[in-house]
DNA sequence: TCACAATCAATCACAATCTTTCAAAATCAA
DNA sequence: TTGATTTTGAAAGATTGTGATTGATTGTGA
């Protein structure tokens, strides 16, 4: 038997049972004891599954990752909530630009049935756009292989053809004085002048990122409106005295 | 029992079975485990498997893109010798344009050692070319579904800004009169500005293309170098007189 | 808290598999 | 045919995966 196959049936008992006793497993393949402890460890290491003392499991954590590859999605309903909200701005038949974040990703499904058209420089967005049959451009650019993002100078330019109704944007943190920002000063580029590009632009964030600062900064709070996840009432009416802010309740 | 039967029924069992071991082919093939060895890590190559110890797997990865790449293997081992054989124009350091077809996404494995800089309109073409660590620009514009080929006015646009030490386009036919041709105009345009902004021109095609018109004429014969798989002297002799061509063996 | 049992990580020797190399066999061009 | 080229299979040595053993760690029940 080999390795893969091993794999693929640990994580299958897995999937079924929820949790698996290392002798079940060394039953169910006729491997040896270190070889399951070696295959356990392994995909621990690639986070398909956690290991308990005796056996393993899928633990909750697992298992959303599994549908959406999310850093941290603790906050995954709130964030799909977020999402669902902010396509609710979008109206039938309008252009609009996504950036290339988780954020803007999760809109995409909520935009299917509008008829819109979308601009991007997310590689990842492509994929989805076209199985919801959205009509989709993509920019031109250097394609960062950590975020699968295009940027630069083609980007840039390609972006400055377009005018858009809407645009939507993710951002690391938001801040009272010093606005929005994101780590990286390439990808703010882009998202600051598809901002200009805009007759209308959100920045779609959850509360965590409020009065975060990240390396680069992308434009003041002011210029775009901002919706936001249901938080402290306090800090809402703090924003709302900067700029327009919409309340996604959930 | 001929090569290309013999990946044939390769693939056949593992599109059945997901993985294979060796053994398990040697005794299909009745080749030694030498050969299968090499076959497995030619059709690695290819992207039409993965290997693994001990024999073999379809991953997501490549089930995905089968839909996507081609759908007959029957002059597979043509195809890929074609690929190969391209790849050995393209020099260390090389600045080169892809155009979206099957043809130049198979030369992409063979590019690897050589630190080119690839600018491609094929979205699929993307993460073979991340995957093998090679500089990547993409251009700009419409996605065509079917295709994943980028095009259009942006498309247009985004590429006049490059020059090419290379470019490598693939073609639905090649007539001594008519010229190069493929079905989609608006892709035509795209491969016939990538060859203009290019010092070298090279067009890749195999035998069955000979002769064959398709809607779209891209170019002339002369404006590019032929670089076909070997078949009729004839043929070829008739191709000499209006243009270079490279003739890959097999 | 302790003692005992179960589980674990680390290690080693062995087996399986892989890569490299080379020479024989097959194929091809003239 | 002959000579050149390609494909093939076999063998050697390197690498990787496996199973057993050891002592350490963790969990359990009194």
């Amino acid at each position: 038997m080999l390795t893969n196959e091993r794999y693929e049936l640990i994580l299958h008992l897995l999937t079924e049972k929820k949790t698996v006793k290392i002798q079940e497993l060394v039953d169910a393949t006729s491997a040896s004891e270190s070889t399951i402890r070696r295959d356990l460890n392994d995909l621990e290491d690639l986070n398909k599954l956690d290991r308990i003392h005796g056996g393993a499991t899928i633990s909750e954590r697992i298992t959303k990752e599994l549908s959406i590859s999310d850093k941290s999605s603790e906050n995954l309903q709130e964030k799909i909530q977020l999402a669902n909200y902010a396509a609710s701005f979008v109206q039938e038949g309008d252009c609009i630009f996504l950036d290339a974040g988780t954020t803007t990703l999760q809109m995409i499904p909520y935009l299917k049935d509008k008829k819109v058209t979308v601009v991007t420089n997310g590689l990842t967005h492509v994929d989805l756009l076209m199985e919801h049959e959205i009509t989709t451009y993509l920019t031109g650019g250097y394609i960062k292989s950590r975020t699968r993002a295009l940027v630069g100078p083609q980007t840039i330019q390609t972006l400055g053809d377009y005018q858009f109704d809407k645009c939507f944007l993710g951002v690391n943190g938001f801040h009272l004085e010093i606005g929005y920002t994101t780590p990286d000063p390439e990808e703010a580029a882009v998202k600051r002048l598809a901002a200009t590009l805009s007759r209308k632009t959100y920045v779609v964030a959850d509360h965590s990122k409020y009065n975060k600062v990240s390396f680069a900064t992308i434009m003041p709070l002011d210029k775009a409106v901002l919706i936001v996840s249901d938080f402290e009432k306090q800090a809402i009416n703090l924003l709302e005295q900067k700029t327009t802010v919409k309340v996604g309740k959930s």
